[in-house]
DNA sequence: GACTCGTGGTT
DNA sequence: TAACCAAGAGT
């Protein structure tokens, strides 16, 4: 009888698997809720290199999710600081302390599901990998996989039934936390977006895609909308070596993260004003839905309600990227 | 279903 | 280099 997807696949995967600080090898006990909890997080949208250096300070500082409960919000928000989707650590605060108030990670989807930050994916993730739950779990590199081995020619999002189902039927009812993570890999390694690797797929005699000719189109999508430009200002205000920073709003873009004063720019499409300064230069930064072009302005008195932040531990303020690059540029 | 919400690497 | 992409969630 004909090997199944999950076991030729789990087979692939008992010989390939990545060696990941999160990641219990094939073979060896589950690791801790907390860590698979913490890493998924992170790696929402998010790519392994960039997760790495993150979760180790994590986990060094708050090695347990109590430990993470205990922590004030804005050391959370200062250590997160150039992850982006900043979103994701405000939940992060909210689910430990949930967490820690349960007594502990629940283990099944449903509940999981409930969890601030936790949506489908993360959810199915979590009870697979830390609890050996069996679930179905959806992601894009497995949306891409299945689009492909089954053909699926309907273009995203509107397909994501139908991935799933498929996604459904080949998910084993052992191992699914390994069979989830195996699904990933060969999406990140072999099945990957742009030229798949199709002579080292494990799956290649299965693939519908391939026979068909052309996996690489697989899934369809609809084409993105064009970014607009945004311009702005922010003020570079500085006094006895210190800076001045202020707090954002809790929600919206960089919400709850420390920054330089700035003009609203991420509010309105354009700027509302604002005292002139001295003008120290450009920064470009691409967000998600658009580009902004920041004017840096030198400034002598401080704007809003905010704090003097000392020059020398300003690696320590937790600013967000843009901001980061502006004051690369003030301090040139 | 359509939008919002970061960042850095790859092609 | 501009575009695309990544272990999505919340509204």
């Amino acid at each position: 009888m004909a090997a199944t997807v999950s076991e030729t696949l789990l087979d692939w995967y008992d010989r390939h698997a990545r060696d990941l600080p999160w990641r219990a090898l094939p073979g060896t006990p589950a690791p801790e809720p907390y860590r698979v909890w913490l890493s998924e997080v992170m790696l929402q949208q998010t790519t392994v290199a960039a997760v790495k250096p993150y979760f180790a300070a994590f986990t060094k500082r708050w090695p347990t999710v109590e430990a993470l409960a205990a922590a004030p919000e804005e050391d959370v928000m200062a250590a997160w600081a150039g992850l982006g989707y900043y979103s994701r650590a405000r939940n992060l605060v909210k689910c430990a302390r949930a967490v820690a108030d349960m007594g502990a990670f629940p283990s099944s989807e449903k509940e999981l599901r409930h969890l601030p930050g936790l949506g489908d994916y993360t959810a199915a993730a979590v009870a697979a990998i830390a609890f050996d739950r069996r679930a179905v779990v959806v992601d894009a590199n497995v949306e891409r996989v299945v689009a492909r081995l089954f053909a699926i020619d309907e273009p995203l999002p509107g397909a994501r039934k139908a991935i799933r189902a498929e996604a459904d039927m080949i998910t084993p009812d052992e191992r699914a936390g390994d069979f989830a993570q195996a699904m990933m890999d060969l999406g990140s390694s072999i099945c990957t977006a742009r030229d798949p690797k199709c002579l080292l797929c494990p799956l290649a005699d299965e693939c519908e895609g391939r026979m068909a000719g052309d996996p690489a189109r697989l899934p369809v999508k609809a084409p993105k909308k064009a970014k607009p430009l945004r311009k702005g200002r922010a003020w570079w205000i500085e006094r006895d070596d210190a800076v001045w920073l202020v707090r954002r709003e809790g929600t919206g873009m960089l919400g709850g993260m420390r920054a330089l004063p700035d003009d609203g720019w991420s509010a309105r499409g354009e700027g509302e004003g604002g005292p002139d300064g001295e003008a120290l230069g450009l920064v470009r930064h691409g967000f998600t839905h658009f580009d902004l072009e920041l004017s840096v302005e030198r400034h002598d008195a401080p704007m809003g309600e905010g704090e003097w932040w000392p020059l020398d531990k300003l690696d320590e303020a937790g600013l967000p990227t843009l901001f980061a690059k502006a004051a690369r540029l003030a301090l040139a």
